[in-house]
DNA sequence: TATGAATGAGTCTTCATTCAT
DNA sequence: CATGAATGAAGACTCATTCAT
């Protein structure tokens, strides 16, 4: 009986192994209807070791959002140290998000679609989430204090820019049967709508 | 024992009252942790008879989804056919938009953020809800027609324009734990954005 | 599959057939060691089965300790209402226990060997329990009160004497491997023992 | 990983550790709670290495019942070879059973109280149990002997004896929620109404 | 129309045990 | 001697669904 003829594996990697098939299932069929058996199917094993590597199923959950936000906050990080116009690194910060989505689509939806609502990830959010997001805020910051901005309220300006990239992002990912226009073409027309929406222009 | 005091009601009322429990439930607790017992209890009822209105619990489902579509479709059309300015009947569909969401928290995000994971309700995407959509698209082919818009194609800015909107919304209803500014100043700076970022502006 | 050849069996039935499986079962193999399956493939049923009819294991539990006081309550109150001497009255309680030990050992054992190790059954026997003790300290009561005792302190009379009774009944349906005397005989002089033990004797 | 910081340790004194660990842990949560990985936990060693020493949990179980009469048997014996009168020698043989069960209440509760129910556990009873026994049946002989019982089968008034103090020492243990007078003066009447009730008085 | 009883498959999780190292 | 990884069977319990009444 039992699962025979499993393929080579090195020891370490079953624990990324897992969180994969788990991520990509998560995805596919939402948390609650993603049993522990069908994710030890996946990477082969009896449920019992998905045991052995993780507290319960909450646990995975947590830890691939706590992957995410870290991806994430890399990513964001990288733009934060150059030294163009403020209004420049925010544009590339915009994009730097949306194309992380699609990027990494499985992370994404589970962290901030699936994720939100999910008691066990809370207080991930609260915590390496925050970071991911404050990384954005200083950016709005900068502009601001460069003048570039209409408002001088940071946090809704940045709370207003990750709604509508986080709404763009996420419905890309989502809504593969709807009739998009071109993806490249309505990320440019969303990142160029909001920075025109939220930019100071000279009067006159 | 079973179910002794139940209120007087007439018959063809049950079919609502299920889809009101089950709208209500699936929103508090998630479509796989609400059970048919749970919304047989709601409405004091034996389980059983649930199957004599809906073929399954998927059925329900779909038929919220349908109901959401069929609402919000009718918001938007109370706009189309008012004799304003377009580039205002668009900023109004942006606000109406987003206060239904505001006001059926349940139907929204069963139908946009839980509805697009499953499955049964795909099909009801590509008809009653691309009937939705195209309402706020015949706004902005309004405003291009109008020579008022950055770009002539009013597909991209339609679904550009609401991407936006329905990130904002999925977020101020999901996200309650985040500390956002005041509702109405993100919801005024969301749609202020997005109009700024889509309109024409006198050349100078 | 599933169930096929089961008995004809009235309704209203099923709940004392589970109690009665489970009791047996539970005395033969520990309370920890009896599944629900078990108990369910006893009265021919599937496990979901068992649920319909109590809340958890637990209540099958607290629900056999209950009705083994309510029984032996019903038993030695008979008693009590008897106009013997109160000497004689004392005497036939203690027969009376030990025999209703010896009628329904399963009760027995489970509701005062193995249930008292239970959490779940410790509610019941501060309650109903405490009835069933409360008799025989009573009849202890009279005989002081008589004069015939020992010592004035019925609680300390009571319980010693419960103490010694409780020790042979558990000790007779647990160890049946064990050689002991005929049983009529220890149970003669048990009771004369402590009768004897514990009354006034004439000085001199 | 694994167990890091192991106290040293002599090789042979595992198994004693290991048995150690087992009956606390017995007593405190019963039998079927405690795992062996709780067990393996407790001593600081993998699971695995628990199979070095024991064939399997069942054989824990017997071996701790086994070093629970050789105590017991141990303590009896000692007052066996004293010089004093028989009867305060059976006196004191009964107090020295109830003391043996409320010093070792782990090993008593799982020899007497549990074991009883583990089929594991027979064998033992039927070979170093008896002896314990029989020890306490050869200080009642020497009443018998000396003309002081009130009857002359040693068996009979041994088992009467034995089921007395068995009954008070196991409910001292079980029951500590019973609102018991002070033990002492509970063990005292014990003792005392077990001798006089057993012991010939001296016609008038 | 409505029900109550029942089921079978499934949920997460634990565990005694084995075995290659 | 000891381990860490793994397993298969079982634990209590839930649930969508069916069906005779």
């Amino acid at each position: 009986m039992g699962i025979q003829h499993r393929r080579a594996r090195e020891k370490e990697g079953l624990r990324e192994e897992i969180l994969d098939a788990a991520r990509t299932l998560f995805v596919k069929e939402g948390y609650e209807s993603v049993s522990i058996r069908k994710i030890a199917d996946k990477v082969e094993y009896a449920p019992g070791t998905i045991y052995l590597y993780f507290h319960d199923k909450a646990e995975i959950m947590t830890k691939i959002c706590e992957e995410t936000f870290a991806k994430l906050t890399a990513r964001m990080q990288a733009i934060e140290h150059d030294t163009a116009d403020p209004l420049d690194k925010l544009r590339r910060g915009l994009r730097t998000y949306i194309q992380f989505g699609l990027d990494h689509p499985n992370h994404y939806l589970l962290t901030f679609v699936q994720g939100k609502a999910h008691e066990a990830a809370r207080p991930v959010f609260q915590t390496t989430g925050l970071e991911s997001f404050s990384c954005m805020r200083r950016c709005v910051q900068a502009c601001v204090d460069a003048g570039q901005m209409v408002s001088n309220d940071a946090d809704e300006l940045a709370q207003t820019l990750w709604a509508g990239i986080h709404g763009l992002t996420s419905v890309l990912i989502t809504c593969s049967g709807f009739p998009f226009v071109e993806q490249t073409r309505l990320i440019d027309r969303m990142v160029h709508t909001l920075i025109e929406g939220v930019r100071r222009r000279p009067e006159r």
